[in-house]
DNA sequence: ATATGCTAGGTTATAATATAACATTATAAA
DNA sequence: TTTATAATGTTATATTATAACCTAGCATAT
């Protein structure tokens, strides 16, 4: 593989960026949040975050909360393979902490939607809104 | 019951027109397509909008679909009662058409967790993303 | 090499969604 | 009637996201 097709394959200079500053904070980070967080590395206006979320979220490792609306760097290996479009989220309305799994009851409710011809499903969003273990003690 | 006692529990005039108005639409309207619907009948800004909403949403009148910042009218009588918060929704990206239901798994995976001690959950964000039978023929 | 197409990046402006703050009015209950 | 609560009105502003247009870098087919 020549080192131009490997390039390729390697995230930009910004998109390294974002990806790095999302895998150190634990809490998901707004669109604006980064924007201020990077200007000094030469972010400085808002398109330039939204376009390397849209690609870190296209490739996987970059998941969106809708409900925050805020950003979150994937917390599994499973999101580059099969489930990376059926994760769901527990939100901390306290701490603000997001914890991200993979339930299979869901997988199984996608495929008997589309098997029973009702709904052809190609992403599917799953917040739990609440209180965490650690808060809650 | 008095006159009086009897109206709190009813609905306001404000309420009363953005609920009908949801009721008469398939497809979710945002606040500002309900704004200009309801302009000539003394709507005249968002906060108005959305007061009426947050007041139809906590009585579970109506739903908000995170992923359109849209508004639909409760589809079924549960949200009246134990379920209002666990509702699923799909949502046709292809003509825009919402239908909602109620999934025992969601229940269960909702229970499991408090009952693990994991997570305690107020509110459960539920919505697939994808092509409605009708629009897949 | 150069022409072509594709992806990424830069910049300004603006669209779309939502809330703050504060004043006023209506209603319910004591 | 007074008091508390809920609803309403209004202006301004905060927050989130995209349009439009232009430039640069790189891959590859000719």
């Amino acid at each position: 593989m020549s080192t131009k097709s490997k390039r390729s394959k390697e995230l930009t200079k910004k998109q390294t960026l974002v990806m790095d500053l999302l895998k150190n904070n634990k809490v998901p980070l707004s669109a604006y949040d980064i924007l201020d967080k990077l200007h000094d590395f030469g972010f400085r206006a808002p398109l330039q975050v939204y376009r390397a979320l849209d690609k870190l979220i296209e490739l996987g490792l970059v998941h969106r909360l809708e409900t925050l609306n805020a950003f979150v760097a994937c917390q599994h290996k499973n999101c580059e393979s099969n489930y990376k479009k059926n994760t769901m989220f527990t939100i901390c309305e306290m701490c603000g902490n997001v914890h991200e799994f993979v339930n299979i009851g869901l997988i199984k409710l996608v495929k008997f939607l589309e098997n029973d011809g009702k709904f052809k499903t190609s992403r599917t969003v799953v917040e739990f809104k609440g209180v965490c273990s650690a808060c809650t003690e």
